[in-house]
DNA sequence: GACCGTTGTTTCGACATAGATACAACCGCG
DNA sequence: CGCGGTTGTATCTATGTCGAAACAACGGTC
């Protein structure tokens, strides 16, 4: 079985949210100039996006500066409102892709010390500190690939001097070169690998290669762990 | 306006995708102990219940085993298969929540060079290197605040020994306490701080209050933009 | 062998979403 | 003053989703 996660995003305001298919009618009348046009090369029905612009408008604020009559018969152009609006979705729809996209290690362990939702979590590589709302006993932790930073062991800040509360000696067991990014997979004890993402210009100056010596870091505060 | 970025997570397998409602169905049969029941309590309808585990598990494999008649009518159990769904559907959901709900800051900026998909981006604070699909020109950055490690000035190591790209000389601007978690703005000369969470322990080992020097680094790979 | 509560299957209808259509209002322009 | 293309509004219909209801099949237990 090949799973793979994928997601909607959306932007709320009060009990309206703001989805894929809005962005698309909002960049569409913003390339059109009217909101006619918009909904013709959408193929949708002018009637219903008319009134879903002014349902968002209800909860997001002006977004569609709309004139009728005149030259050309009127048109509708977006608001800076409207605009920010498009960027904030990107912008957040570009970071839950990079979830859904990045590859993860899983660490199972127990929770055996819980402060809030910060935990110490007893793993087959060590103690790891992560974030889990709730529960106590097994967790599952996600480590992803992007949030974990290798670096030379003669040059690694003592625990003392640095916000990443976990650390881990370890060895590169494999490297996979993607276009200009490297998936290193380092070999810290516990039964699997930690991936790392990094760049390729960081894969040379560190020297990793399988056999070679390196530290594994990440926060607490981006290790996520669900009770199971 | 207050908009909030909110998700919808699936897993899909081929055309099939499985969601939150999905989930809930699930994990009422394991706890029912009967697909009758699981839709009772759920105020659903038993037939559509049914035929949607069908549905599902043509995609995912078996995920629900049933029995008929015997002592009590029968009843139906999860599979091992469909626990380890569940697992990964909270896993991945938890990471969402991760990008929901997280500060980050935004950097504008223009691209100064690109390489494949990784970008070299000149900001007020400086160069920032960052995934950026495609596009030229203008970009807004997003930097999560989970993804920023600070560290101690006197113990950094130099960047050809760190696999965090960006790093940054800056002083604290700002200390927000929750829980056990801080946030902490740190300008970097640029028109706007960047935040980090960090833990209350690594906030009080760096000593990190307003007017602190501190470096600031993350990663390439965790640094994602979108062109406007 | 009848009972009983479950799974399996079909059909119907309620409901929400969205397209189709029609028509009024608007207003610069020729 | 009418034309033309737009916005604004109402109504109807198609479609898909999901609950409601009814009934057959199943198989331990008594």
């Amino acid at each position: 079985m090949d799973t793979q996660s994928t997601f909607d995003a959306y932007l709320s305001a009060g009990d309206v949210t703001l989805g894929a298919r809005d962005v698309e009618l909002l960049r569409a009348i913003d390339r059109e100039g009217s909101l006619n046009n918009a909904a013709e090369t959408l193929s949708r029905s002018y009637a219903h996006a008319q009134r879903r612009i002014v349902e968002l408008e209800e909860a997001f604020g002006s977004l569609v500066e709309r004139r009728r009559g005149g030259a050309g018969g009127g048109g509708s152009e977006l608001t800076d409102n409207a605009r920010d609006l498009l960027a904030a979705f990107a912008r957040t729809q570009s970071s839950f892709e990079g979830v859904a996209d990045i590859a993860e290690t899983v660490l199972s362990g127990d929770i055996v010390d819980r402060d809030g939702e910060l935990v110490t979590v007893e793993t087959g590589a060590g103690h790891v500190r992560a974030l889990v709302p709730d529960g106590s006993g097994a967790v599952e932790l996600s480590i992803r690939a992007d949030a974990v930073t290798l670096t030379d062991p003669e040059d690694t800040p003592v625990p003392e001097h640095t916000s990443a509360r976990n650390r881990f000696s370890g060895t590169v067991r494999e490297v996979e070169m993607g276009e200009r990014i490297a998936r290193i997979a380092v070999d810290i004890g516990g039964n699997q690998p930690i991936l790392a993402l990094v760049t390729e210009d960081s894969r040379e100056k560190l020297g990793l290669e399988p056999g070679h010596d390196v530290v594994v870091s990440f926060k607490a505060t981006a290790t996520r762990g669900v009770s199971v």
